[in-house]
DNA sequence: CGTTCTGTTGACCACGTTCAATCAGTGTGG
DNA sequence: CCACACTGATTGAACGTGGTCAACAGAACG
């Protein structure tokens, strides 16, 4: 339940220089322009692997913008179960909800060391009146991430437990190779860096530990897949896709203004 | 598979009278500017119980205000496994996805005769330019939509079949309160009109018609509900809503501008 | 009226869960 | 250096929620 957040140091790199800009909330504001946006991130933060950056519950007066790093979103019920709803990855925007003034409806815990943009709620509406676009480009990425959760939300309530872990890996497969084209920081000799627990897949899935663990067992000895230690490689992705059905068009988004 | 889109007869009614502006997307267009958002609507349609507004994979050029009517939006597996997304009811805003210009990746269906504002795709941005407004009350209208998913994520991946059928009673009940207080379009003397079968609930909680079947007849033993031919009656919320649940919340919306 | 859709019930079955034990890797402190 | 604890992975056996299959009843509808 302890929190990690802890001031960035050295100071924060530029908005300018960022290197997951093309994929995060502010892609398009032009480069003359991100100086003043940059104004409205408060702080830099670093966070520990298995600290929480908030809980269910909690009110906090930031939105974070994902710099480097893994953070899983999730929801806890009353008899201990718990439901990752998201993966966030370099790039994402967490934090932001419907009732913005009141308690946050999910928990997100780090899941590597990461490092986060924090941006003031109280002056979210200030920089949307600035930057209009801002409002659009926020509004198409929910677009995409509620398509995923519908996908998630059919894969849970119709698909087999296999067919839903491969769906998750090849998400995640897919995502990584759009942040980094699998470059030092998302990948290495061993194969793709996806630090998730078989805890954690079930819990994405809907699933237990143990039949997460008997799945990619049989994946494994299908040759589909070869994964041990927070490495994956994905040895058979047509195969794997004929089962998972996933389509790579989810994680695009387009741009509206 | 059929469609049954056909203008409606007699002509439109303005948007300055429209009874569930209140809960759609225009609600906080000033009455004086309405007009000028009213002339982006293309179209009032009329679209018959049973007959589909669209289909996944198509690229209609429009989307929709539901005025009246209840619309069901699913996904179909390839083995023909459906699953629900979202009950659209009056004010719901439906066809938006993050990959405007491609295929739809879900389905829309009436469950009972609707009528429906539509708006031309092409003229979103000029209409969200002309009034920033707009793209933050969408973006607040999807964020809602967001945490509604996400619950029914938990519900499918974390709940037993009781606890997702007693929370989806219950959402429905507590959206027809916010629509109307139980006017007569949303109930009669019989109690409220839900004009879902039991395949519904059962393709919205990820469950087969005929668990639904036993355990809505459970449920009826215990004199927490009592359904028939469509007409809800929620007997003993308190009970219910301890095996459900479900928190009003969940269904505000904020104004971020 | 028949036809069709929805609801209802029973018997059987299976996918995934639960409970339990073991093992491997990793970090910690004596 | 090793004993210990801890976390995550692995495997087996028994169990149960919810699915499947089949048959029928009742309501709705043309």
């Amino acid at each position: 339940m302890k929190y990690g957040l802890r001031p960035r140091h050295p100071p924060a790199t530029p908005c300018a220089q960022c290197a997951v800009r093309k994929m995060a909330l502010f892609r398009h504001v032009p480069l003359d322009r991100l100086e003043w946006t940059q104004e409205y991130r408060s702080q830099q933060y670093v966070l520990e692997p298995k600290q929480h950056l908030y809980h269910e519950g909690d009110a906090p007066h930031e939105l974070y913008t994902i710099y480097s790093g893994w953070v899983k979103l999730y929801k806890v019920l009353e008899n201990g179960k718990k439901q990752v709803l998201r993966f966030a990855l370099p790039g994402d925007f967490i934090g932001f909800q419907s009732d913005l003034e009141g308690p946050l409806q999910h928990t997100a815990v780090a899941l590597t060391q990461c490092i986060l943009c924090a941006f003031p709620k109280a002056r979210l509406a200030e920089l949307f009146r600035g930057h209009p676009q801002l409002s659009s480009e926020l509004l198409m990425i929910h677009a995409r991430d509620m398509g995923l959760c519908h996908e998630h939300l059919l894969g849970t309530g119709a698909r087999s437990a296999r067919e839903r872990i491969a769906f998750l890996l090849l998400e995640l497969y897919h995502r990584l190779a759009l942040l980094g084209h699998f470059r030092a920081d998302t990948a290495d000799e061993k194969g793709l860096k996806v630090p998730i627990t078989q805890e954690d897949i079930a819990e994405a899935c809907g699933l237990t530990a143990i039949h997460v663990n008997r799945t990619l067992k049989q994946m494994r000895n299908e040759q589909l897949i070869s994964c041990a230690n927070g490495h994956l490689v994905v040895m058979n992705e047509q195969a794997l896709n004929r089962i998972a059905h996933f389509d790579p068009k989810l994680l695009e988004r387009s741009t509206l203004i």
